[in-house]
DNA sequence: CCGGATCCGGGGCGATACTG
DNA sequence: CAGTATCGCCCCGGATCCGG
């Protein structure tokens, strides 16, 4: 039989790369934190766009149709005049969150020691330069 | 002092999306899985290419470069002819581990669901087009 | 109110060639 | 063996316009 990916990390299909070529988009992280916090509510368009400043109604529609497709979120419509379209987590999205949550407390107590470091090796260069 | 990130996340400045910016870039995440499996023990850049196929030796050594300057690696030359370059992980690089191993634990789990949901999405999209 | 279509710029990433 | 410079492709993401 097969095996399971368990050995093939480095397979070009590798799961962890794909996964990260998804949320390393620039919004995907934003809106699935947003989506979480309100489960299990749903949250309407306009609303997300409020809570995620520098985000174009261009690019939130297409990240959120991309969660839409990966079977993350779903996507509810209500047939107004003007329309009003909502959106939520799946319960898959939401397991997404646990990991995604550890990189954001990670990245909250740690970027500051990333930053450091760039301006130890910036003055560093500078000076040997 | 000013008041750590804490709430902060939608900053521009947002150090989730500054976290992802880097371990999202192509081959991060293989060179710090790889990395970690060997540490406390370095690896020779020759032995980090051929344990991450595909790799093009220009991109592993502008992905070191970038985990030395962010602090997550360290960079040790031995002066012969041909010289021999190591790499190993620093402390932080083994901490920001923990939660890359959780988000390809998530990977492996979870990708075939999010395959699965694509290929509903195409059939139907081909269905009712 | 929502989001698709189009145009455009910037940067990641790869291939190749060259240095020490 | 390791790293740098150059070129080119591709696609993310922003601005704008248009349609339901």
């Amino acid at each position: 039989m097969t095996s399971p990916v368990r050995g093939d990390l480095f397979d070009p299909e590798c799961p962890t790369r794909r996964l990260l070529d998804r949320i390393g988009t620039k919004w995907t992280s934003m809106v699935v934190k947003v989506l979480a916090e309100a489960a299990p509510h749903e949250v309407r368009f306009a609303e997300l766009r409020r809570r995620i400043p520098g985000v174009s109604q261009k690019m939130l529609s297409v990240t959120l149709h991309s969660l839409v497709r990966d079977g993350l979120a779903v996507r509810r419509v209500e047939p107004t005049v003007p329309p009003r379209v909502h959106y939520r987590l799946t319960e898959l999205g939401l397991s997404l969150e646990v990991p995604l949550a550890a990189l954001r407390i990670w990245a909250e107590e740690h970027m500051a020691r990333i930053d450091h470091a760039n301006a130890i090796s910036d003055a560093g260069s500078a000076a040997g330069g």
